[in-house]
Parts: structure tokens; C-alpha cells; sequence
DNA sequence: CCCGTTTCGTGCACCGTTCTACGTAAATCA
DNA sequence: TGATTTACGTAGAACGGTGCACGAAACGGG
């Protein structure tokens, strides 16, 4: 522990000693709570502006609110996650909340770790984004404290809300758009399921796929590839996928993280877009917006995302306590790749 | 309050009744202090295990340490920051620490306000990457926390640790890349200053880019683009500097998080990369290496960077009072834009 | 066998807040 | 004017841990 010239905290009780008042006084002016005079509040507003006086949130904690949102995150190279955090912290910031994120990078052991952090650490409510997470184990965590999950599909949860774009309305508006330009070898490129509880997005992304090209008659074109996880191999396998004699000529692909690598290796095997290969991805990420990306995308309108689980959030906080279960409408948006 | 059926909280109280202990014997096993026999350990361990005990964060930090450390970004879309979170972690995880990370979205009144949440929730160190924050302000708050800077150059610096890598030479290897092909018409495009005090890494690479071309006998040809911070007119101001009559040839721009932008309206422009435009980029990222993209970078190891980092405020909590400033060598990532 | 050391476990005073319960003085009402 | 109410401020007990100081064994050497 650095020890040189450590400043001695301002307290609450520097702030009473000051103004001469008593320690519980001050608290009241803190929380602005019943039964305090103005000549008072004055005194010890003067105190607490002279000593810069700040409350410790872990001590305020123990007892009251906090004020801070824990907000659990997969990762930070998702193109997913800046859209969904900044509609959160647009709701919590003008109420005041301050958000602390945990980074979970797709692990659940980890994740499980920050969760009990933010508990143990006495926030007053979570916000999960794309976690993987069992539903059981979130309804153990609900019972804690106030959860809302975005980005999983847990619709029978009873202790904690979920907010999520409609993912396979989002696969089905892909696979029209590859229709509508007359393309019927569509083909979905995944993730490697990794304990896979189908709640997770991109399953829900394989169904959407599944019903509607089994509605258009395509059943029997139906073909999913799933990448392996570690880089390396990956790439391998993105060439691969493109160089095999029946290559799909479409791919609907359940993320630009994904979607925009495999556009750059067809890109190096020098294979003409849309023509010979068409292609459209998830989440219109702001890459997929380049001109030489120019990927076709479905949007899931991230700060909406953000914003409703902030409210969700809110509204939990405050008594309600019958699950909410909330699917947005994604979009479209048109772009060169298919 | 979500206040249905609430688990009453397992405390050290529950466990000690529990074990038929005192209180101070489960928290001398949880702390593996001095004096323990391993027959109450075995008992007080079993307990834990038993009634799934975790110490509160909050209430242990109100007098010994919390294991859990801050971490300050900038914000969650640059792709400078998730190798050096990586390395930070790397650290930290092997040495039973947390991390909470605060997002600054650039804002220095925000991460104000996210560093004395930090300090107010009793971290027990801090990690600042790319922080906006004055070196004044941040020697006020490293005389209550421990403090290490990434990406912010404050070589002076008494009360805290920076960890660099070495911006000015890393613009100087860019400027010799580009006259090694034989270019003398090179520019420098960074974002605009705000607030700039000279302290960040923009205006480092900028005085290195400076340097570089006094020192190739082209002071003359030292030509600096600002963009401002907005998208639209960010998006303009691209086309305009390339379809100027004037334009450089060859652009060095501060970060990939620009070069990319730029590359994407040269192409939109029709201009072939490197013939009708050069360009360099910083950082990297992992885009630069897309196949559409190619795009010519410095690195600067951001694993490493973090890992410096952690190593550094590890050193620095346990004791270390004298100030400790890194610069790790950067390196060029050559590829098809210069 | 006595006395000085260790070793082990406990009681208790913190840490910095919140919040309930209570006392007092002033204001209102009959 | 006396009885109520209302407004304001204060003690002091939580909250869930830590860690010091202390006492009681157990140990060990002369």
C-alpha cells in the first residue's frame, strides 16, 4: 500500500465537525431527506463545497443505495456493445446512476465472478449484455438483485427481465433479401456452439434461418457452416468454406464480426461481390458502412436496445416485479454485399 | 426495491455460527492471516463451502483491501483497448485481483467523476488508458490511490506511473517508411485538439512527425490536417482534403480509427491505394489487416503495454514511492497502403 | 516444577455511511 | 392559555467486515 503523504479523507463526520452539526445531519442534507431547515442545509452545503467532501459509495452501501449500475459486458471488440452501452448510460446518467462494467470476455466462469463482484460490491442493479449464462443461474443471481439481460432469449424467466432485438425476425428479413434478388442457395455461417442453452442470439438467428427458408420451399438447401473459435484456424476454414467445389453462393452470417472476415478472404481469393459471392451479416456495424466493406446488414438498433433495459431496470428497482420480456424489430439496411 | 422473497444474505456471522466460531477466526481464514490451527481452518472452510459464503466487497474495503483494481478507458469502440485490457488481465487474474472497468467516453468531466467513483468504492489501484485528464488533477488523485496512465505522456509525473509506447518514434518510423518508397509530399492528419495538453498521444506523434521531416530536410513540406470530432462533417472534411488540387500524396494519420474512414472515402473516390494515395495508419488494429483494407500500421503491443502496466501498479502498491515511466518500442506492420 | 515463549482463538473498537427513534422548540388550534 | 401538532436536529444502533490487544493453553528449557 502507497503510504506517503496520504491526504486523510474528508468524512461525514469532517463535513459535522466543520459545520457544527451532527453527523446525521449532514446525512439528511446528502440524501436530501425530510426536516431540514434551510439555514442548515446551507451550513453544511458551505462545508461540504469548502472540504470537497465526497460519500464513500462502499459505505453507503451497507446500508442505503449505491447508485451504481453494474453493467456486465461480453467483451470489448464487439461492434455490438458501444451502441447498447451508450443507450444505457443515456437513461442512468440523467437519473443520476453511475455504471461500473464488468468485462466478461465470453466466459461464464467469469462472468459468474463479476456478477458476484457487482453484488458483493453493493450496486443496485445489472444489466447483462450478451451473456452466456444458464438461465437457472441468473434466476439464483435475480434473487439478489434487480437483473435485466439483453441480448439472451430467456423468455419463460420469471425473476429478471430480458430485452433483445427479434433475432430470428432478423434472420428472416435476410434470407428474403437474398429471395427477392433470386438467390435460393442461402446458406448460414455460425459460431461454434459452446454450451449452447438456444438462448443465446445466434441459435435464434439459426431457427429465423431455418423457418424461412423451410417457408419459401428451400428445406431441402438448408446448410449451416460453424466456425471454429481460435483465429488461426478460422481463417483456414473461411478460405476453405469459399474454395470447396459447392460453395454456397449465399451467406447469411450470424454477425459482421464474422461477416466482414470472411468478406475480406473472399476479397483475397479475389472473388467478385455480389457476384460471386453474395453476402449479408448482423448488428450494422460501423465497418459494414465502408466503401470497401459495404456490407449488407441487419440493425438492431443498439441504443434503443440500451435504452429500454435501462428503463426496465428502473422500473424493477422501484417495485415491479413481474417479468418483462421485451423483442424489438430489427432492419434491413441495404448495402452493395448481396 | 425488488424486495420478493430476498435470501437473507450469508455474512461472516452466518458462517461463524455456523462453525462455532467466533467472527474473528472466519476472518483471519478468509484473509489467511497468521495464527490459524488447520483444525478451525478445516472447520471454518467447510462452513464457507457449505453455506456459499462471499466476503462483501464494500464492507472488507472499509478497512483492509479490496482485490478488485479500476480500470479507465476512453471508451469501448477504439481498437486500441482490448489488447492492452488483455495484458492488464493477463496480470491481475494470475494475482487473484478484480477489475471494474469505467468507460470516459472522452469526456474528462466523466472520468472525473468515474475515477472518484473508483476511489469511493475503494479500489485498491487504478489503471488510466488514454485519459483526457490534466496532469495537475491526476497528482491530486494519486495522492489517495495508486495510479498508473497508459497513452497520456507526462514524463514529470511525481505521483504516478505512465507507461508509453514511444509515439514520437513510432511517427518517426512512419515518415521513414514513407521516404524509403521515395515520398517526400507527406502530411500528418490528427483529430483536433481539445483541451490538448500536449500530453496525449496525437500531439506526440505529431511532434514526431515534425522531427522526422526537419530531420529529412522537408520542413517545408510539414503539412497537418485536423478533423473535427463530428461524423458528418468528419466524413466531408475526408473528401475535401483528398479531392482538394493540392492534396498530399502521402498521408500519416494518427490512428487507424481515422485512416480507415479516409481510406474508405479514397475509395469511394475512385483513387487507387498506394498509387494515387499512401497512407499509414496507428495501432494496428485488427482491421487494418482485412484483405479490403491493408492498411500499413504502427504497432504498438498493447498487450504488453497493459501487462507493463499492471506489473507497474502492482510494484507501486506494494511500497514503491518513486515514479516510474516506460516507453516500449513501437514497430511498422508494412503492408499494401504505403 | 516453574516460568518464559509460542500458538491459537476471542472480544471489541473501528471503517463511513443510513435511518429509526426520540427530544425539543416553535407553530397551530380550540 | 393549554393541548396538539409540526418542524427540526440529534443519539445511537445497525451494516459486514478487519485487525489489534489480550488471555488461555500448550510447549520447552533449565
Amino acid at each position: 500500500m502507497a503510504d506517503g503523504d496520504t491526504e486523510t479523507r474528508v468524512t461525514i463526520r469532517t463535513v459535522a465537525a466543520d459545520a457544527g452539526v451532527s453527523v446525521a445531519a449532514v446525512s439528511k442534507v446528502m440524501r436530501n431527506a425530510y426536516g431540514v431547515s434551510d439555514a442548515l442545509r446551507l451550513k453544511v452545503e458551505a462545508s461540504i463545497g469548502k472540504l470537497g467532501y465526497r460519500p464513500s459509495v462502499a459505505a453507503r452501501g451497507m446500508r442505503g443505495r449505491t447508485f451504481t449500475l453494474g453493467v456486465l459486458l461480453v467483451g470489448i471488440d464487439n461492434p455490438f456493445l458501444p451502441g447498447i452501452y451508450q443507450g444505457i448510460e443515456s437513461v442512468t446518467e440523467s437519473a443520476g446512476y453511475k455504471i461500473m462494467v464488468g468485462v466478461g470476455a465470453a466466459r461464464a466462469r467469469t462472468e459468474v465472478t463479476l456478477i458476484e463482484q457487482m453484488i458483493d460490491n453493493r450496486m443496485d442493479g445489472l444489466i447483462l449484455v450478451a451473456s452466456q449464462i444458464a438461465g437457472e443461474t441468473l434466476e439464483h443471481f435475480a434473487r439478489q438483485i434487480p437483473i435485466v439481460v439483453v441480448g439472451h432469449h430467456e423468455p419463460a424467466a420469471q425473476g429478471y427481465d430480458t430485452i433483445n432485438n427479434d433475432d430470428q425476425r432478423g434472420a428472416q428479413l435476410a434470407v428474403q433479401a437474398f429471395l427477392d434478388r433470386g438467390y435460393s442457395d442461402i446458406a448460414y455461417m455460425t459460431q461454434s456452439d459452446q454450451g449452447d442453452h438456444h438462448a443465446d442470439v445466434a441459435p435464434q438467428r439459426e431457427a429465423g434461418y431455418r423457418k424461412a427458408m423451410t417457408a419459401a420451399g428451400l428445406a431441402d438447401r438448408i446448410r449451416v457452416f460453424r466456425l471454429p473459435q481460435c483465429g488461426l484456424s478460422r481463417d483456414e476454414m473461411l478460405s476453405n468454406v469459399l474454395q470447396s467445389p459447392d460453395r454456397p453462393r449465399a451467406i447469411f452470417c450470424w454477425s459482421d464480426l464474422d461477416a466482414i472476415p470472411l468478406l475480406s478472404a473472399a476479397h483475397r481469393l479475389g472473388m467478385g461481390i455480389p457476384d460471386e459471392l453474395a453476402l449479408i451479416g448482423y448488428d450494422n456495424s460501423p465497418m459494414a458502412e465502408l466503401s470497401m466493406v459495404d456490407l449488407t446488414s441487419i440493425d438492431q438498433d443498439g441504443p434503443r436496445l440500451g435504452k429500454l433495459a435501462a428503463e426496465a431496470l428502473f422500473s424493477r428497482m422501484t417495485g415491479r416485479s413481474v417479468a418483462e420480456h421485451i423483442l424489438t424489430e430489427p432492419t434491413l439496411i441495404l448495402r452493395g454485399s448481396h
